[in-house]
RNA sequence: CGGGAUGUAGCGCAGCCCGGUAGCGCGCUCGGUUCGGGACCGAGAGGCCGGAGGUUCAAAUCCUCUCAUCCCGACCA
């Protein structure tokens, strides 16, 4: 008996989101969470993803004048005691190697033993065990600029998780640069988050917003912080990655110190930039719907699903071979600089089983590949941004301009529902009463479900910030870039002169 | 770390209130018929009921502790 469930994902988004978060990161088989609190096991399709971007944000670190090297997961607590806010920052969540050694316990078991003399902390991000190495390569304004990556994953020992989202262990890259002036290194800062929105715009299919961080969210020990904010579907923001001007705060405590143009010895900038395995999150939240994953066609594992359809051995002989045409006509082809990848599914399934499956994970395109199609020289595509019904019938000849076209389609196509759904769910507001209900839930149920972003005056007193966030869970994403949010007006909680909007919103 | 909920087969659940030694759907295996929106028939396999104590002749069921997950707070990429 068929089970005509209405969608493959339960419970829907609207039902219940994070829930259906979870069955999404389940269907599409991502990662699940190991036995290991806190900590995920990401599996096949979803490494994949962060293999390709990976290799697309390697690429354009590289093409900006950046070396890739690495350093200990171990960072000694006197490195990490150095800069006093950053220290306050990270505290509360750090991962703590004290024994060297197991010895037998006489009861069948292990005890630790072999006590470190200094403890070691498991990094939570670099900056000071990097900072010990670049005070010794930087020592005249010709080393500089340094510009160094590091691929790596990290600790934070984080009290609630969620795949992806929150993990006590996720991976990243953390760039770290040091510059011999402050405007070379804010530069650079600013560079990188560039960086970051292209990605995030062009291959993530992510439209994000840039700005600067208030003091609150500001990077322990930072002197300024910069970020990407993205939309989510259920109307939350969600920092995308994170670009920090330091200052010479991190040079004074680590001692990177070089002799300028002028002869005299000063402290270097710095810059830290990082983005995360949250990016997948912010993939999955942003563009899949109540069937699963959706996934843009330039970080997508695969591309094409071929799927064969035949009712007996002469027909199977027949279709597998066409197909297998097909599956070669269709290799070597790339969508700008993305190889493009298939996957041929001729497993023992019905064909129906078969596309429900790739529609869960997410997969751009499916080619049903049946009698009818090898008798009309054709096939059946199915695209994943569109109603799995609506397939259309392909001439072979046409097949592989139509995939290539058909992908880059897609990819523009998710990025404009995505802008449209922000653009939809981002409103001004000059009113403190409408500010308040905006964030008031409608459903009390579902406190998840919430108006969207807010672009309202703020006096920039932390004060306001703060008493917004404690009536309504509601913080200030960014001070965003660009001239259409600078005019004058009034705080949103105080009512005194502001002169540029920020972006209010719920968050990760 | 505080409040709430939930842990029973791979997944989703029932059974618990009122103790008597475990069941349903899906999935899985085998055989056959099927295959263009989640196929069907037949035959099977699979769980010491999250863990540890306790009460009892007897515990999935009652009590205590513990662990995990989810939701809500606090914190955070």
């Amino acid at each position: 008996m068929a089970k005509n469930k209405k969608t493959a994902i339960e419970p829907t988004r609207e039902d219940n989101y994070s829930e259906w978060y979870q069955q999404v990161i389940k269907a599409a088989d991502l990662a699940e969470n190991s036995d290991v609190r806190g900590c995920m096991v990401i599996k096949p399709w979803g490494y994949a993803i962060w293999e390709n971007i990976q290799r697309i944000l390697d690429t354009m670190f590289r093409e900006t004048g950046h070396k890739n090297a690495y350093f200990p997961i171990f960072i000694p607590k006197s490195y990490f005691e150095k800069e006093a806010e950053h220290v306050e920052g990270f505290a509360k969540e750090c991962a703590i190697v004290t024994h060297s050694r197991l010895e037998n316990d006489g009861h069948g078991g292990l005890k630790v033993a072999g006590e470190l003399t200094e403890p070691y902390i498991v990094r939570p991000t670099s900056e000071t065990i990097i900072g010990a190495s670049f005070a010794k390569w930087v020592n005249s304004y010709r080393d500089l600029p340094l510009l160094i990556n590091q691929w790596a994953n990290i600790v934070r020992w984080e009290m609630r998780t969620r795949l992806f989202l929150r993990t006590a262990e996720f991976l990243w890259q953390e760039g770290h640069t040091v510059h011999e002036s402050y405007d070379d290194a804010m530069v650079e800062t600013r560079k990188m988050l560039d960086v970051y929105s292209d990605f995030a715009e062009r291959y993530l299919a992510l439209p994000v917003i840039k700005g600067e961080k208030t003091d609150s969210e500001r990077f322990p020990g930072a002197v300024s912080t910069y970020c990407i904010e993205s939309m989510m579907q259920d109307k939350k923001a969600l920092q995308s990655g994170t670009s920090h001007f330091l200052g010479q705060n991190f040079a004074k405590s680590s001692g990177i110190k070089f002799q300028n143009r002028a002869g005299e010895i000063e402290h270097a900038w710095t810059t830290s930039w990082g983005v995360s395995t949250r990016l997948i999150g912010a993939l999955i939240m942003a563009h899949s719907d109540d069937n699963g994953l959706v996934l843009p066609p330039k970080v997508a594992p695969a591309h094409v699903a071929l799927i064969p359809i035949y009712r007996n051995d002469e027909e199977k002989a027949a279709v597998l071979e066409f197909a297998h045409k097909i599956e070669l006509q269709l290799k070597g082809l790339y969508l700008d600089e993305i190889k493009i990848y298939s996957e041929f599914d001729d497993r023992d399934l019905t064909s129906s089983e078969r596309n429900w499956y790739w529609i869960k994970k997410g997969i751009p395109l499916r080619i049903e590949i049946g009698p009818r199609d090898v008798s009309g020289n054709s096939v059946m595509v199915a695209r994943r941004d569109k109603d799995g019904r609506d397939k259309e019938s392909i001439a072979i000849e046409d097949l592989t301009n139509y995939v290539v076209q058909t992908l880059a389609n897609m990819q523009d196509n998710i990025l404009n529902s995505a802008l449209e759904f922000r653009s939809q769910n981002t409103i001004k507001i000059d009113d403190t009463k409408q500010f308040y209900d905006f964030y008031t839930p409608r459903n009390v149920a579902q406190p998840e479900i919430h108006g969207g972003f807010a672009v309202s005056h703020w006096c920039g007193e932390s004060a306001c910030e703060e008493q917004i966030k404690t009536d309504l869970k509601v913080t200030i994403r960014c001070i965003p870039f660009g001239d259409e949010y600078i005019e004058e007006g009034e705080c949103i909680k105080c009512g005194k002169v502001s002169h540029k909007r920020v972006i209010f919103a719920k968050s990760y």
